[in-house]
DNA sequence: TGAGAATCGATTGTTGACAATTAACAGCGA
DNA sequence: TCGCTGTTAATTGTCAACAATCGATTCTCA
């Protein structure tokens, strides 16, 4: 259950305090992202508000949210569910950042200055970083990575759409490598969209940003061919 | 007030059966689009509850569907607004809807088969027709051919975020149109677009679409811009 | 025995009431 | 007069009850 106080920690600005709904949908989210939920797995708005302790509408409402990032499907009368993960998700999730990160790189590269540089150097870094070393969070760092590109555009309904894609890629990200944990994503793969982006060639980041998402869709599909006909 | 009977006209299917909150997202949609809601206009959950006849909880899922596509603004506690239309709005737009245009481009590009060849060409022509026809709707022909082209690339994904931006693009576009009727839009525009994706060829029905977009975008800028210096 | 109809439990769809919050306003004091 | 504070009306946030619908199960009858 949720405390109710969870939501009443920041009284000083109504900016920080949380509406019950979005607690459920954080909730919820992280269900799904430390695998909690399971794909296939049924829902139910009555089990949920009872679980959480919050009213059937409220949760409704959230899960009506999640339902628009595609984290949730809805049965009318029925019930709801956690999507499954399929080779055509996989798919569409991919080529469908892939286009919004090729605009984003785009602006970006047209508009690039110094504290741009900064940032996207500093993503680098950290990206870098946490490909050496065992402990760290590969799939926050690469995602952060891309989503510094996407910030930087400035670009407001692009952000916005693409932190709802993100957070089905995340799911889908976190889904992947808890079943291959092994899997290496090339931070050789990241340097040519940095690269492009500093020196500020808009051409060259698009086509070093598709060339790292046709890569990773490769990758991925192949590792999900493999893990369904291995054990 | 919005009759009961309105949504059990298709009893025969749940598919076709509207629900409560469907039937409020299309009135208000509606409301947008023929203009009886203008830019800046606030609303009221309890208003249009008592105005529809339809619960204020079912109004309210309504209202928050709307959001998710920006056709309306959400003030908590505060109420509901119908957003301005800014040129940094209609630049995101036409910038967004490109992207996904060129991803959908290539897809149709490198699956183009006689069924979908002729799908293009029969939307290509109503556009052609509407163009000389002063009468006819020519804010349908045109958006019916882009959609026409992301729908053929099969993408389910990109087909759902394509027809919700699809909603806020009419919106403005007919705001626009209201505000010059005699803007045109020249089918000369299209017809690159037409070739390459019959042609099959992926570059050039991308760089068409670009070049589309563009043009089209400035067009509206320097519209919306004489408008508001002018009278 | 088998196919179709009727029933029933479970779940969502919809609604109005109550609680929480906001913005505007009036009143007060310096 | 100006700025602050408490009050208040209006609006949304949340909730639990009732209605509509669905899927499975049972019952009926040929």
């Amino acid at each position: 259950m949720i405390a109710q106080g969870d939501r009443n920690l920041g009284k000083t600005t109504a900016l920080l305090r949380k509406s019950s709904v979005e607690v459920v949908v954080d909730e919820l989210r992280a269900w799904l992202l430390t695998g909690r939920l399971q794909p296939g797995e049924r829902l139910t708005e009555m089990g949920l508000s009872a679980e959480l302790g919050i009213g059937r509408s409220t949760v409704r409402t959230a899960l009506l949210e999640l339902e628009k990032d595609d984290l949730l499907v809805r049965s009318p009368y029925v019930g709801w569910a956690v999507p499954e993960i399929t080779p055509e998700l996989i798919s569409e999730i991919y080529t469908l950042r892939g286009a919004l990160e090729e605009l984003a790189a785009r602006m970006v590269a047209q508009s690039i200055d110094d504290a741009k540089r900064e940032r996207l150097v500093e993503a680098f870094n950290v990206l870098d970083k946490a490909q050496n070393d065992a402990n760290s969070d590969r799939p926050e760092a690469d995602l952060n990575f891309h989503r510094t590109i996407v910030e930087l555009s400035g670009h407001s309904r692009l952000i916005t759409l693409y932190a709802a894609l993100l957070h089905k890629m995340e799911w889908v990200y976190r889904w992947s490598e808890n079943q291959s944990p092994g899997r290496i994503h090339l931070v050789d793969w990241h340097r040519p969209i940095l690269d492009a982006l500093v020196a500020g060639n808009a051409a060259a980041a698009e086509h070093a940003i598709r060339q790292n998402y046709s890569s990773a869709l490769s990758d991925d599909l192949l590792d999900l061919k493999n893990k369904r006909n291995g054990p």
